[in-house]
Parts: structure tokens; sequence; C-alpha cells
DNA sequence: GAGTGGTCTAGACCACTGA
DNA sequence: CAGTGGTCTAGACCACTCA
């Protein structure tokens, strides 16, 4: 069994073949995996190949490398996993559904406390608030209250979000930032209820992003789904790639659950 | 401005030029990143270096690379963002509360219909399938619902759980898994509610984890947790690491929040 | 002190694909 | 067809750190 591989690179096939010892059990966390040298005359490479095998495994959290002392099978105490956080038009475009969305207001103001937590500043800044209900043929999908630091994206003083959302907005004009999401349940607040069309009190998904550029914050986000609507799903599986994941689902709404 | 550098290894420099370049706008979405050739002769090193530049930067979602046509500022339309799923006991001690956990019930049956969908399985396994709440200094911290497959973990027949939780336990005998994660927000249901001492309906933060190993399901589990005592936080750094991360937080109970 | 991983070089061949 | 990235080689020096 196990064809010698056709055309996968060297590196892959030695990769997989340390990740078949670590995932069927053969190999423990903790255990001694061969050095590079080792390693190299095994598979009959030269050092830089059996490196990358190895960095790229260390890299995906199966193994930790130490020097001198040498690689060892990780302990899988936390499994990390990644998500995907869509655009909004897109999320709903991609599941048969029209998008459209509503700014319910839009505000210029000095930030209040709450805006300075927020965006995690302490100057009393200018910002842009605004607070827009995405809809998915007609139906109330998610709303979005947001906060724009008017010192990071001067445009949006004057700008009323017709043709395009804030989140899209946004997207156009600072492409790259950094992020942190905190993702939570609460029960809908009577705004959000209203807004959702849902009962006060109905557990909701929220999302929040924090987005800096360069280290100066841009903007704050809180995404509200109705919980029945929405959820996130996310795949681990360490560098060996096993098998082409079945169905990359990513968000669901009503009715499309299996 | 910006001492070039002391002791960073030369693929991380160049990385970091790249990575400025796209995050501060200076290089928009679709702009096309200089080749591995043009690159080796501005920095005066050998492409291999480079190359591991760019792929990283490639593999971290900044950039896209194409045979014959050249690297791309990739579209950020979505973020890939990595949170960690944490063991629970060492979630509850690092948040420096007393662990405990009460196995509420256990069976051992035939695979019924719906624990053949959530294992992902067709045919009518032996499944365990047990209820355990955790506990952070007495105050319930999370149901765990899970259905364990006979078939993968035969051990599980006799083992009543009454040293170490599930989780735990099967921890220490299938180490390494691949798995997938639906996060959702539900309202409590009334076991829930009940064995989490919160109002029906509340909401919660729910995270389903099915869990395979080389192809074969091991578990399936179900953690519900009352929403106001728990977050997933998640950060997203392109690369560059552009600087250390203020407090890498992961959870948080009831009073902790700042 | 010796073995380990981290990094780097100066080449090489290949597959792919856009002009 | 020519330029690109993907992979690989057979060396090299270094820092670190465990024994």
């Amino acid at each position: 069994m196990s064809t010698p591989a056709k055309d996968v690179p060297r590196y892959i096939e030695i990769r997989r073949a340390l990740a078949m010892r670590i995932m069927s059990g053969d190999w423990r966390p903790g255990h001694r995996v061969p050095s590079e040298h080792e390693l190299m005359e095994q598979y009959g490479c030269s050092r830089m190949t059996v490196n990358k095998a190895l960095s790229t495994l260390a890299s995906s959290g199966l193994i930790v490398r130490k020097r001198r002392s040498g690689s060892f099978v990780a302990s899988p105490h936390s499994q990390t996993t990644t998500i995907e956080i869509h655009d909004i038009r897109s999320e709903i475009v991609s599941g048969g559904y029209e998008y459209s969305y509503a700014v319910l207001w839009r505000r210029l103001r000095n930030a209040t406390r709450q805006d300075m937590s927020r965006l995690a500043v302490t100057g009393g800044e200018r910002v842009v608030a605004v607070t827009v209900v995405h809809f998915a043929s007609e139906l109330p999908f998610v709303l979005e209250e947001r906060i724009i630091s008017l010192a990071a994206v001067p445009e949006a003083e004057s700008e009323h979000f017709v043709t395009a959302p804030p989140g899209s907005w946004l997207l156009e004009r600072i492409p790259w930032t950094q992020a942190e999401h905190v993702i939570s349940a609460v029960g809908a607040g009577d705004v959000a209820a209203a807004h959702l069309g849902i009962r006060e009190g109905a557990a909701c998904l929220v999302i929040e992003r924090k987005t800096w550029r360069s280290g100066a914050p841009v903007t704050w986000v809180r995404l509200t789904y109705p919980g029945d609507r929405h959820q996130l799903v996310a795949r681990f599986a360490p560098a060996t790639q096993a098998k082409a994941s079945p169905e990359p689902r990513k968000a669901a709404l009503r009715g499309d659950a299996s």
C-alpha cells in the first residue's frame, strides 16, 4: 500500500510520513523525532529538504524544535484552529441570497469613553459612529455597529455609506490591517431585537473586531447575528492535509442546515 | 530611521520590508511584488533567501504567488484568523479558579441516528455517551455532551471518567487528530439551564467539535458555555509580527472583564 | 565540547503559463 | 518562448545548550 507518491515534492512526502507516525499515535507526545542529519540519510536528500519538512511541521504545531536537543512531538493541550471571517456581502451572496443593507444612523462625534475603550485609544479623537443592518433576501441577517477613527480615515467624515456599507468601504481604503476578534454569545438587547426582528433576549452570536493599521486604531465593529442564522466553522488538519475537506461550509442561514 | 536590524535573519528583514509596503497601503491589492530575481539583486542575497521571505508571506495570506506571472498583493476579502481552543481544565486553572467536574450520566448504546450524524458515520456502531459539567470554583462553567466511538476507542467501554474528564482522558489516548469546530449561539435548553444554573433561553456560546483520527471518527462533543462566562479571542497580525500582543487573553470568566 | 537547529549560498532543473 | 515560482543540492558558518 501507500504508492510511493507520484509528483508530490520530496519535503511533503517526508512531512507526511512523519505526520503519520505522530497522528497514528506511533510517536507519542514528547517522542524525539529523528534529527535532520538522520532524516537526510534515511531519505537520501539534502538537509534543506528535510529542514523544510520539519519546519513546516513545526509551524503547524505538530512538533516542537529545540536547538541542541532535537525535535519532539508536541503535546496537543490546546487546539489551534483557523476560522475565516468573511465580508458580509459575499457571505450572503454565496449563500444564494440577495444582499441589501440599510444605514440606520450615522453620527460624527468626539470619542466617548466607551468609544475610546473600544478603539483602544486614550486621546479624545473624532469618530464616526454608524449602525447598519444587512439583509439576506429581505431577512435581517446581521446588525453592524461601527466606530471609525477619523484620525486614521479622514475621508469618513463626509462619507454616508450610500453606495457601499462601511465594511466594504473601509476595505477599499485600508486594505491590510491587524485585527483582534472576540466571539461571544449574548441575549439580544432591545435595539438589536427590534432591528433584527427577533425576541428580546434571543441568543445572538456576537463578533467584535478591533482593527489597527501599523499600530494605529482604525475601526471597531460589533456584528450581532441572530443565533439561529449564523455559525462559524473552523477546520484543523495538521500539515498532512489528510484529505480534501468534504465541503468548506462557512455560514448557514436558516433553512440551510442539513 | 529604522535601524538596519541587528540580529534578525535576512529573510525576516526582507519579509518585514515587503509587509510594510503592503500594510501601509503603498502597494495596493493586486500590485505586483518584485520577482525573486529582482529581490535577490535588491538585497544582495541568494534566491533561497528571498524565496523564504516570499513563501512565508504567502502562507500568511499577504501575497498570492502565481507561476510565470509573479507575486501579487492579495485582496483581503476574507480575514482568516486563528483561535485557540483550550483544554477546559487549564482554561479554568489559568484563570485562577479551582477546577472540578461531575459526570452527570454515562451510557453505552448502539449509535442512534443522531449519534451517527454527529459522528459522521453511517454504520450503527457502539458508542459511549457521557455528559459532564465542569466547574470553576464551584460555579458551573461549561456543559459537555460527548459521544465516543467504541470502534475508535475500545477502552472507553469500561471507563467511567472518575479520575479524569472525558476530554483529558481521550487526549491521553488519542493525542493527535483532525477536528472540525462549529461555533454558534443558542438559547439554553432546559437541561443546560438546569445544570449550568442559568435561565432557560439564556444565550450560550456553543462549540461543537467533531474529531477524526486518520479519517476515522473518534468523538463528537458539544460544549455549552453560559454567554456571560466565556468568549473566544482571536488575533491576526500577518507575518510582520508587528508587535507583541499586549496580553494573549483566551477566556474570561464573569468578573474578569475589564 | 559536540550535536542540534537556524540560516545562508550559488548554483541547478523543472512545470507552468502569459505574452 | 521566456520569465516565473517550486523544488532541490551539497556544501557552509553560527548560536545555542545539553551533557
